[in-house]
Order: structure tokens, then sequence, then C-alpha cells
DNA sequence: GTTGAAATCAATCGTAT
DNA sequence: ATACGATTGATTTCAAC
């Protein structure tokens, strides 16, 4: 993992259809070399997969919230992980400091989808209660990853 | 966008790297017809881009947070935006109900780092005061973007 | 949407550093 | 151990249908 492993990821994000050549072209290493290196970056999991980024307004998923979760007692991240896993409208969570637990970022195609997930969630054992924010405009979206 | 639309943006998204051909060969189309879509669908804004998933603890930006925003009087999504597009750290944000203006999810590759970008969203003009949530562990990472 | 041809690229190998 | 260069097969691309 050099300055040039990073060159290529840096290009790859921009663009994870570009050509070995152009990729060599621009760090400076033959299509070969290169391909080599994304090879190994592949197999050692720093590059997990190659995918797209969709407008997620088209493809119907346009409901987000950003959910706060408070938890009865402690709570490990592994139950909590075992909770979310099974709600495919969480599409990133994490513990985290201050009064709530976790924050849960959800997507569905509605409100009453989201609802539904939502109930999905609060459902499970420990979970107390929740506090959404509803994304009224989504601003940034930087998805390297 | 048809279902073959949507069959191509799926595949893509498992393996943005997969050949038109590959692609047709599953979707039941020869791979220029895949290609004349996938073009328009670029140029249409449905697929903003090809990029990579990279393992964020390889290239180090690890240190996440979620922050709640707060501006004075009414601020205008426009206004917001601007402000945020300035911080690379923002990887995600969104206007939303609820007492904060929007929530911002940002990852950096250290507490200092992170703080930093905080004061550059901070110095703003409109924004009062920020609270800020930081990510002990990350349990949900479904990346569907 | 399909076919087919030409240009480009990927993948592999031997060789050099 | 890593990069290069050339070759062969696959893929992309664009034309005409």
């Amino acid at each position: 993992m050099d300055n040039l492993d990073r060159g290529i990821i840096d290009l790859l994000r921009q663009n994870a259809r570009a050509s070995y050549g152009d990729i060599g072209g621009s760090v400076g290493l033959s299509a070969s070399a290169v391909k080599r290196r994304v090879d190994r970056l592949v197999a050692d999991g720093v590059i997990r997969g190659f995918t797209i980024q969709v407008d997620p307004t088209v493809d119907g998923y346009n409901t987000e919230a950003y959910v706060e979760l408070f938890c009865r007692g402690t709570v490990a991240p592994d139950e909590l992980l075992r909770i979310l896993s099974g709600v495919p409208e969480v599409v990133d969570a994490g513990t985290v400091t201050g009064s709530a637990d976790a924050i849960v970022h959800m997507r569905a195609r509605s409100i009453p989808a989201l609802e539904d997930a939502l109930e999905r969630v609060r459902i499970a054992p420990n979970v107390d209660h929740t506090r959404s924010a509803i994304v009224l405009s989504r601003l940034i979206h930087r998805t390297h990853d």
C-alpha cells in the first residue's frame, strides 16, 4: 500500500471503468503493472468491489431518515448489529457517543415503507425508543464507498 | 427506465466492471443494446458514476461523526449545500425535520482532522451551533450507492 | 434491437531489472 | 519481488440494417 496504490485507488474512485492503460498513464506504470496492483488490492480486501452510483430519486428509494436509537440498559454492538441486519432499509448505522446509543440512516421507497421499517427496528427487545429526523432535501451524497 | 434498465443497474451495482456481453446475457439483450442503454442512463444522470468501494480502515478514513446543524433564522438548502460542498470530509448531508436544520455525516482520518473539518462547517455565516455524535463502532455499511 | 467489422483493451507469458 | 513488452483472445464501439 504505497503512493502508487493510493493513486490507483483515487483514479478508480473517480472512474471504476478506467482502462488499466489510462490508469498507468496517470500514475506512471504499464497496464499490466496496474492490473497486478488492482488484483492485489481486491485480493487483500482494500478494494471491496466495483459499483455504480445511482440517482436515488430515480430508483424510488428517496425517502430517508436519520434515526437515533435509545436502548434500555447496556446494549452490545453485536446485538444491535443483529437487529439492524434484518432491516434492509438500514443503509448505514453505528454506535455513537452522546445520549443516543446508535444512529441509523434509513432509506425507503415511501413514508409508509419507512414507518414499517422503523417498526421492525423498534420491535427489537432492547430498543426503548427512537427519535427520527426525516430528510427533506438531500444536500451531499459523496458516496466514496 | 423499464425493467431492463433496472436489471442492468442491479448488475452494475454488483459489479461495475461487468462486460456488456455478460450483462446482456443476464438480461436478454445484445452487448451493444446494453451499451446503448448504459450510455443513455449515464447521459440522463440515472447512473452518476462508476466507483469502487474501499475499506475505510485501510485508507485511514475511519473516524466518523453524525453532526446536527443548527442555523440562525431560515437557511436555504442551496446555501447549506454551498457551505458543505467545500468540506471534503462531509460524506452525506440533508436538511431534516425536527429541531436541527440539517444532519451531516462526516468521515475523517483522525479526531483532530474531524475537529478541523467541523470547524470549517461551523465557520459558515448562518451556522449557530452543532451537536456531534462520534461513531464508536460501525454496525452497518450497506452501500447501495 | 441486432448483427458484424474495426479499434481498443484485458490477460497472460517470457524476460529484464 | 516487481515491472516491462509483446501476443492472443475478449471487449468495446460504431456502422448499417
